[in-house]
DNA sequence: ATATCAGTTTAGAATGATTCTAAAGTGTTG
DNA sequence: CAACACTTTAGAATCATTCTAAACTGATAT
């Protein structure tokens, strides 16, 4: 509790009400994907009530800051990673199905990067089933 | 022109003029990544007026078809591929770049699949930039 | 050829995730 | 406690995409 309100200042961010709870929930310590929606209804379960507005700013906030990944994997909602190491995912859209790979996975016969690029980050998604 | 028509038949698509023209464009030769929106407007300077509906139509029945790949890379719009060869890409949505990576890549170390799923692709995407 | 009908196109409405607006509320600092 | 910047929120707006339902057209049978 203090070690959130903590880790929300030491990121320029105040300690609100709203923000306790998101991060209380994000960061206890078990890996999590969310989507705005599925944030919001597991806080809803829990009696919290917080307005989708404040659940997008915070959410963006804590990515913006780094303790959030963002994942694109289908085109119709945006997932939040609280594991923010390097991994790669398997990912079922079917099914809702989204893990981590936490492994050292190695990428290799990459040709080489185009001309005044630099690579951010390889990114690569296991997709099951079908 | 012929081809384009053999190609529709041959996937129970009637060779209307809208998918004739969608096709001599797509299939040229020359591999593509698409938006819906990109593609009406590639096919209004060429002076093909056909209505966002019917590309989007068109872009699904291509799809479902096995002509065209779908890659969602940004939330925000998806993309089509006329390249169906198992292949990668380097992307930098910042730049809006994107091109093929088809050189046979190799992603070692990958833990053993879930139960009861199997792999259907494996997906690598090199972000570049930031 | 012509009629017939399923398949197709289209304008415009609807959807739904996300972002924006601007007004009310709150944490921080002095 | 005052003052103010930062935050939250309801509700409107945005925008890619999908849906609806009416008009149109390619294929097939006569
Ligand atoms: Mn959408
Ligand atoms: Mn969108
Ligand atoms: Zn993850
Ligand atoms: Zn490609």
């Amino acid at each position: 509790m203090n070690d959130i309100k903590q880790l929300l200042r030491s990121n320029a961010l105040r300690p609100t009400k709203q923000r306790i709870v998101i991060a209380s929930y994000l960061f206890d310590g078990n890996d999590k994907h969310v989507t705005a929606e599925s944030l919001s209804t597991e806080l809803a379960k829990r009696k919290h009530l917080i307005s989708l507005a404040t659940i997008y700013n915070t959410l963006h906030d804590f990515y913006e800051n780094g303790l959030l990944k963002k994942l694109t994997l289908s085109a119709d909602r945006v997932y939040f990673d609280t594991n923010t190491d390097d991994h790669h995912h398997f990912y079922s859209e079917k099914d809702q199905f989204l893990i981590d790979i936490n492994k050292n996975i190695k990428v290799n016969g990459l040709p080489k990067t185009p001309k005044n690029k630099k690579i951010n980050k390889i990114e690569v998604i296991v997709h099951l089933d079908k």
